[in-house]
DNA sequence: AAACAGGCCTAAA
DNA sequence: TTTAGGCCTGTT
C-alpha cells in the first residue's frame, strides 16, 4: 500500500494527492444518507462512530481529525488505495460510459459499514431520499450512541444489537412504516448467526446474493446494493428504476454488467449518477 | 386530490 | 413465467 499524502493542518489533516475526490459527487450520488452539505460546500457525517467534516478545494481534500483517524478509519472508507482514473478509463468501453464516467469524475464508493448499508437500503424501498434520509436519521437519533463534535449532538448508526432489541412500536416515530418489520428481522437474524454479513464477503457473489435475499423485504435490488455499498464487492449491479432507464435508453439490444468486471458496480455508479443529474448541475433531491 | 417515490410480495393468469 | 395491486408515509 503505497503512502498517502498527509499534511496536518489546525483540526484536521490534508491529503494532497488524492485525485477523483469530489465530496458533493461522492455524498451525492445516492450511495450514502448521513452526509450533508454546509453552505460553505463542506460535508459533515457521521460513519463508524465517527464525526467528520469532508471538504475539497484544488485538490485538497481536508478530512476533520487526526492522522490516525485517516489510518484507522477513513482511508479505508474513502477507498482511498484506489486508481479511479484509471477505472474510469478501464469503464469507458463506449461513447456513453466515456461521457457518464467523465460526467462522475470524481465520485468514489465508499465502503461502508455492512450493518448500516443492510438498514438503509431495506430503508430506501419505494421511497425518497429526502424521507429515507429522515427515516434514517431519526432511527440514528432515537436508538443510537450519542456523539460529540464542535459543540453539536450527533448520534452513532444503531448497532445490530440495539436494533434486534426493539418492537414494531419502538419505531414507530421514525415512521418507516412497512419497512419496520424488515428492519427488525434483519436484525435478528444477523444476531442469531443466521446471517453472517462478514462471511458474505468470503463467499461469491451469487451466494452472498442468495443469503441476503432470504430476509424478510430483500429482493434483488436491496441485496445487490448491500453487496456493493456495505459488503464491497464491486461486480455487484443493482438495478433500479434509474438503472432500467438508462438501460433501455443507452443497451436496448441489452448489457451485460461482465464486461465491466470487475469493477460492474463502479460503473453502475457512474451510469446512475449521471442519469439522475440529467438536465441539471448536480445531483436532484 | 391523486399520484408517486431508488421495491417486494402475493395472487392470479 | 410474467404481471397487477397493495403496502406506510410524506410530498407534490
Amino acid at each position: 500500500m503505497a503512502d498517502l499524502n498527509i499534511e496536518q493542518v489546525p483540526g484536521g489533516v490534508v491529503l494532497t494527492d488524492v485525485g477523483d475526490f469530489d465530496p458533493l459527487k461522492i455524498f451525492e450520488c445516492g450511495q450514502c444518507f448521513r452526509w450533508n452539505r454546509a453552505p460553505d460546500g463542506s460535508y459533515r457525517g457521521v460513519a463508524f462512530s465517527r464525526v467528520a467534516t469532508v471538504r475539497e478545494e484544488a485538490g485538497r481534500v481536508f478530512i476533520s481529525g487526526t492522522p490516525e483517524d485517516v489510518d484507522a478509519i477513513w482511508r479505508d472508507y474513502f477507498d482511498l488505495d484506489r486508481d479511479y482514473a484509471a477505472i474510469r478509463q478501464r469503464l469507458s468501453v463506449d461513447a456513453y460510459m466515456a461521457e457518464a464516467t467523465a460526467f462522475g469524475a470524481g465520485l468514489r464508493l465508499l465502503r461502508q459499514e455492512p450493518w448500516e448499508a443492510l438498514c438503509s437500503f431495506i430503508l430506501s424501498q419505494c421511497n425518497n431520499i429526502p424521507r429515507i434520509k429522515s427515516i434514517i436519521e431519526a432511527f440514528c437519533k432515537c436508538f443510537g450512541e450519542p456523539l460529540a463534535h464542535d459543540g453539536h449532538r450527533y448520534y452513532a448508526f444503531p448497532t445490530v444489537e440495539r436494533t434486534a432489541s426493539l418492537t414494531v412500536e419502538d419505531l414507530q416515530p421514525i415512521r418507516s412504516g412497512f419497512r419496520a418489520p424488515a428492519l427488525l428481522s434483519a436484525a435478528r437474524a444477523v444476531v442469531d448467526g443466521t446471517l453472517d454479513l462478514l462471511a458474505l464477503q468470503q463467499q461469491t457473489p451469487e451466494a452472498a446474493l442468495a443469503a441476503l435475499k432470504r430476509l424478510e423485504r430483500v429482493g434483488d435490488k436491496v441485496a445487490s446494493c448491500v453487496m456493493l455499498f456495505g459488503l464491497h464487492m464491486q461486480d455487484a449491479f443493482p438495478v433500479d428504476t434509474w438503472m432500467a432507464k438508462v438501460l433501455a435508453e443507452q443497451y436496448p439490444q441489452g448489457l451485460d454488467p461482465a464486461i465491466f468486471s470487475p469493477y460492474a458496480g463502479i460503473a453502475q455508479q457512474y451510469m446512475f449518477y449521471h442519469r439522475r443529474c440529467q438536465g441539471c448541475g448536480t445531483a436532484p433531491r
